[in-house]
DNA sequence: TTACACTCTCCAGCAACAGGAGAGTCTATA
DNA sequence: TATAGACTCTCCTGTTGCTGGAGAGTGTAA
């Protein structure tokens, strides 16, 4: 498939699938003649990943050891395990923090009503 | 307090909370005589808000938008809860492909661990 | 009064894209 | 088969949200 399915399927803009290609993030399947990126639903699958880690604040380069990881590029099952066990508490911490801002909007939106209850 | 005070318990870099001064999202109390910002806790509330909603993708615009919500600027009580719903459902989103994200590292640590013992 | 840590402003640079120009490609229809 | 319209390419510049460093002032302790 060629870049604008892929860009609907990952829920990613071009230009932003573009840029993961060019810096060699999430490299496309390959090319057709006239040079046309070629995305399969493994390299989708890649993307997605990379989007939601993106959106969790993780840097291009963490999702690029992250990526290794889902890959299972590395050899080294400890040091895998290891890295991966150390992205996983970055996300509890993140969650714990989501929870906090969501309760926080709660307890807004509640106020709200009071208000507009007076 | 000062700055690096304030750094210290919101969590940012003093760089950051400068920029954050600068572009009026969070200003200092006031200055000392000397220029030196100044800070409470009140404001560093508002530093924290500000770190939590920036770290699950929030841009500056919209945390400007929450920090109002937060400080009840708005007599639009309606039009306020409003936006705070909008808000809550995106980060109910995000919370979802946080829980994503976090199942795809437990499972690769569980496939380390059993390459591991193989 | 000097040392040292802290602060200031200003300016340049970086990460991660986003927008747009100009040109080539592909396919359906006249 | 010509051509319109949708899609793609590269290249270049601009934007957002910081981050680092220079050069200078401030505050306190020995």
């Amino acid at each position: 498939m060629q870049i604008s399915e892929a860009a609907r399927k990952a829920q990613l803009p071009i230009k932003t699938i573009r840029y993961y290609a060019d810096i060699g993030l999430v490299a496309p399947v390959g090319r057709t003649a006239s040079g046309y990126r070629q995305y399969d639903s493994p390299t989708i699958g890649r993307l997605i990943f990379v989007r939601q880690a993106r959106e969790f604040g993780f840097s291009i380069d963490e999702c690029r050891e992250l990526l290794g990881l889902y890959d299972g590029a590395s050899q080294n099952h400890e040091e895998v395990r290891a890295l991966a066990q150390v992205k996983k508490e970055a996300i509890k911490r993140k969650q714990q923090d989501l929870q906090q801002l969501h309760d926080q909007l709660t307890e807004l939106i509640t106020a709200c009503e009071a208000a507009e209850q007076s």
